[in-house]
DNA sequence: ATGATAATGTTAAAATTTTCACATTAAATG
DNA sequence: CATTTAATGTGAAAATTTTAACATTATCAT
């Protein structure tokens, strides 16, 4: 199961509405919101129209009320615990970024890795033997995952995860995992979308589509 | 200027057949690399056929010759030189990547920070601060480059590397830079992608479209 | 050889996504 | 208070993307 373009542009807009409201705004318009998310006003609209956030005929869309409906879609009041499998490049400089723009709560509670050097059983993000995944996972009845480990052992910890009521995984291995139809999948695969941009940028707008 | 999805699957499929070649495979059929990619068989053929990618009527796609072209469309020959701005969490993670499935070559040939503590002027990727950036990028024609800085001074750093020569970025700060039409961008917001993740696991299936 | 088979390649159809157009309505103005 | 204005909200159109269907052709078996 593939994340949703209507669903990440609703957390781009969720994005840009905290930084309009530091910025003083109280109320926005499709357009700015457009412009400041790089979508048409329209666009704008009809995603606010499949989410049922609505606005004024002549004001626009109240800023706060708007990050309320959102916070409420994406349920920023309940705690949100991901677990980080593999304290590599990738997984160390996860355990330690915070995003920017959205309002902070915890992410990542614990990571695993099978390296004992690398466990930190006290830290701010423990860091845990892999053996001990599937208890903790049961234990605190975590349901979504970051696997950060090498492809080749990606897809074993990926089926372990599932295995034990993972139902969200965010893959930074570079390999496609394979999971029942029912598992949300977002593969991030930083090589690729570098060459992707090289490519673009080599043989210009047309191979590209869109502008 | 935004990366086509085909481009991306065509990445996608590059690392598959890499990694089905070294599981010694010589020929490949549609389906199964579509099963490996996660794409269905008419999209591989489709994808193949837009970009002239042919295979035999009963023989399937030749591995070797496949890549070849792959190779050729992705110019996996030519040197691709890119640079890194902001040495934080992400910045330093992305400086040791080594992607684990396409070919080695050099990517990030340089960095460059504001804090004179993180400089490292004779490292294997060299940090320098900032203000000889202009300067570098010029002399070395590099085009392509990445933002890792945090989002208060990523538009800053975009405008400058734009003024200078630079055509493709991808950016891991939470912000949507505005770029002039022809420039390519691919905005990596890490937050979002976890968010999207963990929205999607709760609400299942049918808020998510596609299987 | 020759026919059956099993894959590709491509054209058409379906589905999805985005854009457009405009009716609607709240606010501002005189 | 009526009129104008400037935004939203939505249904239809357009564009894009994906899927399906099937004609084509290389291979294999007899």
């Amino acid at each position: 199961m593939i994340v949703k373009n209507s669903i990440k542009r609703l957390l781009q807009y969720q994005m840009c509405l905290v930084r309009l409201r530091e910025l003083g705004f109280e109320k926005v318009y499709s357009y700015v919101l457009g412009r400041e998310a790089g979508v048409t006003a329209e666009q704008v609209r009809k995603d606010f129209s499949e989410f049922e956030i609505r606005g004024k005929r002549k004001g626009g869309y109240s800023v706060d009320e708007t990050l309320d409906k959102l916070h409420e879609i994406f349920r920023k009041n309940v705690m949100q615990e991901v677990i980080l499998v593999g304290m590599g490049n990738i997984g160390t400089a996860l355990s330690r970024y915070e995003c920017g723009f959205t309002e902070k709560r915890k992410y990542i509670v614990a990571a695993f890795d099978i390296d004992p050097s690398k466990l930190k059983r006290n830290a701010d993000i423990p860091v845990l033997p892999v053996e001990e995944m599937e208890d903790y996972i049961r234990e605190k009845g975590i349901t979504v995952a970051i696997i950060a480990v090498p492809a080749i052992s990606a897809q074993d910890v990926c089926n372990r995860l599932i295995g034990c009521g993972i139902r969200g995984i965010m893959n930074f291995a570079p390999i496609i995992l394979k999971t029942p139809p029912h598992i949300v999948i977002d593969n991030i695969n930083l090589c690729n979308v570098l060459e992707g941009v090289i490519y673009c940028s080599w043989y210009g707008k047309d191979s590209c589509g869109c502008e």
